[in-house]
DNA sequence: ATAAACCCTGAAGCTTACTATAGGGTCAAG
DNA sequence: CTTGACCCTATAGTAAGCTTCAGGGTTTAT
């Protein structure tokens, strides 16, 4: 079934409906996201139902965490259905969770850590001066241990 | 007490010992974190313990999810400890530690979206024309659920 | 007819934490 | 005495995802 485009959006016009600026809209088609079907008479910028759809599609994507990088990749997953098998999306999203799991362990790790230093603080009026928060953060630190860290 | 200073160390052996690149040193000082104590005839940096000390402060910083603006700040606590407040300075952390946790919820969220995606498809062999995930990021997408999504 | 509210392009700027490059001085070894 | 490993400064580039600016047309309401 083929819908009827009732009418085209300008890009003001979406950008507010989708809640996102029109500056970011011109910035997904300069990164080769979504471009408008056709332009008006003077130039301006005219989307259809099928671009709301496809705009629709990234910004759902986004927020669930694949960067416009990712987004681009899926979009043309998305176009060539055919060509591509389930598997592939799925592994797709597979390894995007991998990688969302590892942001959360190494925030949580981070948060552990913060919060017996936290802990340990008594917080009280009196000057910092043997705060235990600084003096931890201070003291038993051997660089050796610390190159590890970062991912 | 007051401990000797037994010897300086030059850029690349402190970078080597902390696990960090000359570049980094030297960013940092330009941002205004750490510089060294003093600086040898032909314009070397020296860096002594107090130094040393005070990147162990920063890396550790570092580690559990400071910024190196928040590390500044936390700097200038530590040095007019007697300024400031033990509150102050948990605040600080507490305040961070809100931070972290609501970047740890945000992708909490992302990877159940992510892993009920990921489950409903079939993961075969066959193309993706009727792959769920795809289909999920297509369809059921109104605008206005959207916005409220970012930080 | 004129001002506000739109639209256009192209380029620059922002943030964070660096890395890299250009151009040059210093120092120890062979 | 030259090679290589250091050190210095200043500036530019990187990634990501925009935002802002400069400069200029269009449309709509008054």
């Amino acid at each position: 079934m083929v819908a009827m485009q009732t009418h085209y959006l300008k890009i003001g016009q979406l950008a507010a409906r989708a809640g996102i600026s029109v500056e970011s809209l011109r910035y997904y088609e300069s990164e080769g996201l979504i471009s408008a079907n056709c332009r008006s008479e003077n130039g301006y910028r005219l989307y259809s139902d099928e671009s709301i759809q496809k705009l629709g599609f990234i910004l759902h994507a986004k927020k669930i965490g694949f960067s416009l990088k990712e987004i681009k990749r899926l979009l043309g997953l998305r176009l060539n259905r055919d060509q591509h098998t389930c598997e592939e999306v799925k592994d797709y999203t597979g390894a995007k969770i991998r990688e969302i799991e590892q942001k959360i362990a190494d925030l949580v790790k981070m948060k552990s850590a913060l919060v017996s230093l936290h802990e340990a603080c008594c917080g009280g009026n009196e000057t910092a001066d043997n705060c235990s928060i600084l003096q931890t953060l201070e003291a038993p630190f051997t660089f050796e241990k610390i190159e590890s860290g970062d991912s």
